[in-house]
DNA sequence: CTGAAAGCGCTAACAG
DNA sequence: CTGTTAGCGCTTTCAG
């Protein structure tokens, strides 16, 4: 630190807007470069981004605000984004709210109003409009990662939930099955609520009668899953297939599957949207529907960035990814 | 955006430097101070970070750099990390180098050279010496998590992986186990031998000759824990235990154990290093190690915010947590 | 306690 | 192509 442009102009005996000009890609005398790059060489310098900041109000920042930096599948979006960002030259700014936190979300946002960042990628189920709009007064782009908005114009990129639920719960009753229970998120999460929309939309469509001693809670939450195993294990009519819809309720159900002991397939049937380790990891293996992570957080940064760069040729742009359906051996067909 | 310093002293009537000492908690005339917040208020002004940096040279960022962002106990650290900076005020700045890739590191590097953050958090095990250095030129407190250097002074925080791995070996032996495998991580990893070391140890206090085909090498990753089980099952005189250091290589072995149908803790006892999710989520439950995560996350913050604001008065620090030792049932009790 | 003024390091007109 | 100059928004002496 202490070596300035100034110093690498003088040290390279030209004006320092010549430096910054090289700096910044512009054409430059070959005599005059090669100065320059000795100086910066010699004094080692590099600029100081805060400064070139204040003047060209860009921080090459990206804010990442979440509110479910628990959930699993969360750091390996984590990790593609940073990766994808930093290849473009931004960093990340990891912003967690815990639970949607009302307080903290809104520090998030004024701090992000306060220059600090370039742009914000949102999956803070519940909290994402407050963001929205503030990001919107500040001018600051946004994109909206597995959420969509239709509402408003915004960018956003998810997973097709409704349709992997759909396949999913379909695929159990083309087994045979028809009492089938969902374990669901927060209804204020879009995620959760798609998934069991899919789930629904299935029971309509084979005109199968939704039970609501079916239907079980389990708030995205590993304990969740694991209390809903036991509820529905109570009932005086078990059912014979189970839809779990995230992947933090899997792992707590799957404890109390082992818990009570209760064989999967032949007395219940398991089938879970995400796919990760313990899928493989547990005997029956896991029929389960995996979401396109990568892909996700590729599609996200690329608008996000194009967006900073000013290119608006495809706003809102909303894209909607497929999810894979993979078939192991936790689903009895009954009609075999 | 847009709204500045100046336009609130515009609007409350007084200096823009009065502003500023009222911003930053110095004693300002309560009519000026009222006039300010009104302004404050009207105006919905926040201060801009940047200007505030270039002035102050200081950022309110601190950087994580880290080589493990697909270990899951990674999560764990870094939303404490995440919480407990916020409260101090510094915002997160994530930087994966996967696998330590080198030229990564130098970027990264280079990156908080260029007044990126405030203070940097190292766990790249491998590179974290390059960046010491790198940020020490600049001046950047780092504090080390995981790994201690002793050459150098330098504030580390870690656990004690080597007493810990001790007491889980040790119950082991004391279990009856002679045979005693251990899936290892590269030697290069200062946690990897750390644990390795605590099985040496218990092996020589125990006078229990080493045996080389029973150390085997998961390189810390899921796949190689799967592919040691397998290599120490075909071994013509098998271990009756094992000991696995991380836990992906515990999934990874855990899917082997699976598959080869191996019952634990009958034909196989298994302990583990690392305690999570996946533990009690298999039958028999998995005895572990279990490391203090958040108090090793809430450690390194509060020494990293305590060099950052100048106070070196217990440099350099050296913290060693204990590890947790929990006893369930995946190891076999041979003289009961 | 307050205000005027200098300047953090850099970029972006603008003349030359 | 190069150099001079004027700020970006804020903090910080230094007089008053």
């Amino acid at each position: 630190m202490g070596v300035t442009i100034k110093d690498v102009a003088k040290e390279a005996d030209v004006a320092i807007s010549t430096v910054s000009k090289y700096l910044n890609g512009g054409s430059v005398r070959s005599e005059n470069k090669k100065a320059i790059e000795a100086a910066i060489r010699k004094l080692n310098y590099s600029p100081n981004n805060v400064a070139r900041g204040l003047r060209t109000s860009r921080t090459y920042r990206v804010g990442l605000v979440t509110g479910s930096g628990d959930n699993p599948h969360m750091a390996t979006l984590l990790d593609e984004i940073e990766r994808q960002l930093w290849k473009d030259g931004y960093s990340l700014t990891y912003l967690n709210t815990e639970c949607c936190d009302e307080n903290t979300v809104r520090e998030y946002i004024d701090f992000v109003a306060e220059t600090g960042v370039d742009g914000i990628i949102v999956t803070a189920s519940g909290n994402s409009r407050d963001c929205l709009q503030r990001a919107r007064e500040c001018g600051i782009p946004v994109v909206i990662m597995e959420e969509c908005y239709t509402d408003v114009p915004t960018d956003c990129v998810q997973v097709d939930c409704a349709g992997g639920a759909y396949q999913a719960v379909e695929y159990l009753v083309n087994a045979g099955h028809h009492r089938i229970a969902a374990i669901c998120g927060p209804e204020s999460y879009v995620t959760a609520s798609e998934r069991y929309r899919g789930y629904l939309r299935v029971m309509e469509d084979y005109e199968i009668p939704v039970r609501e001693e079916y239907l079980v809670n389990g708030r995205f939450k590993y304990d969740g899953g694991y209390e809903c195993i036991k509820k529905i294990w109570e009932l005086p009519e078990r059912p014979t297939a189970v839809f779990i819809t995230n992947y933090l309720m899997c792992m707590g159900a799957m404890e109390a599957v082992c818990e009570l002991g209760i064989r999967v397939p032949e007395e219940l049937s398991v089938i879970a949207f995400d796919d990760f380790a313990l899928s493989v990891m547990v005997r029956p293996k896991l029929t389960a529907v995996r979401q396109p992570l990568i892909e996700l957080a590729d599609e996200v940064c690329r608008i996000l960035v194009r967006r900073i760069n000013g290119d608006y040729s495809d706003f809102p742009r909303k894209v909607r990814l497929k999810p894979a359906f993979i078939e192991r051996s936790s689903v009895l067909l009954m009609h075999e």
